[in-house]
DNA sequence: GAAATTTAATCAGGGCACTGACTATTTCGC
DNA sequence: GCGAAATAGTCAGTGCCCTGATTAAATTTC
């Protein structure tokens, strides 16, 4: 009786979002590579020798989850990992080339589907819809190290 | 060298829209009860006696995931599953008594957690944010079963 | 300099999401 | 009516995502 209409729930249109994502990404980037390891690649492109942690700061994915893609990055051969000889705690991660050449394929790839996932869209509704999705996201991480206070500041 | 901006992917915005959304919905809806658990409660509320696979189109979820989330609601005693009489193929769900209060609980605290949740954003931002979400998954889901393309059709 | 704290990574455990293969039942074609 | 095709659900396998506990190495504190 008092049912809800979930079309204006943020949270499941979020994950509707992300279906239709990797529904798209499966069949136009590949089937291989999922979008979260093309973000480890892209991010060890960008900084060779970054940590595990660091990695998994810079694309947004905790201790645990970062750790099982690169384990699978690993396996597939397209990272290497070793030591930090300065710090026995740490893996300083690299791309391997054929993890190189893989980024430099998908990077295309990805590139074409980015245009026909948001095709429905008018160039300025495109812009606008990535800004307010930083905007919802960014705020929402600010509850994860406290201090800063999502709605109001006394 | 050729390192791509994340911040400009919307898969990659998705997938962080939604982490920040599970984290949102962890501390201010409930740490049993899922978001999409939440959903399948809502769709039997609307319509009690549906099957398995049509809860599944109405909330988004494949056969398979589905079929684990109904197992779960079973067996924290949400819900009920009977086999057809007229199709033996089918289950018929419905709610249980704490099926349907769990539910009416977790939709008040669900509504406060959508207005925080969007609370960066003025309230026309709020509508266009949802309407553009909508357009964009709903567009993608055409490709699900094909016939209706997504960019042009001639 | 030894004890206490912090930090990087792993592991166990639970949940979501998909594909592809399989079983059981119903319906369609003839 | 009976065999073929379609449909509902399960199962195995892979991958993402989180929390909480544990281990090992560094840093801080006294």
């Amino acid at each position: 009786m008092a049912a809800v209409d979930l079309t204006s729930h943020p949270g499941h249109l979020a994950r509707r979002l992300q279906q239709a994502h990797y529904l798209l990404w499966n069949t136009m980037v590949s089937e291989e590579i999922t979008s979260p390891q093309f973000a480890v690649l892209n991010a060890l492109v960008a900084e060779p020798g970054l940590d595990q942690r660091t990695v998994g700061e810079r694309v947004g994915l905790d201790r645990s989850t970062i750790a099982e893609v690169i384990s699978r990055l690993g396996r597939r051969g397209l990272l290497d990992k070793v030591r930090d000889p300065q710090d026995g705690r740490r893996f300083l991660l690299a791309l391997t080339e054929d993890g190189l050449r893989t980024h430099r394929k998908l990077a295309v790839r990805t590139a074409r589907m980015n245009q026909v996932f948001l095709s429905p869209l008018s160039a300025e509704e495109q812009t606008l819809f990535l800004e307010l999705i930083r905007r919802v996201s960014d705020a929402a991480e600010g509850l994860r190290n406290p201090g800063e206070p999502l709605v109001a500041r006394p």
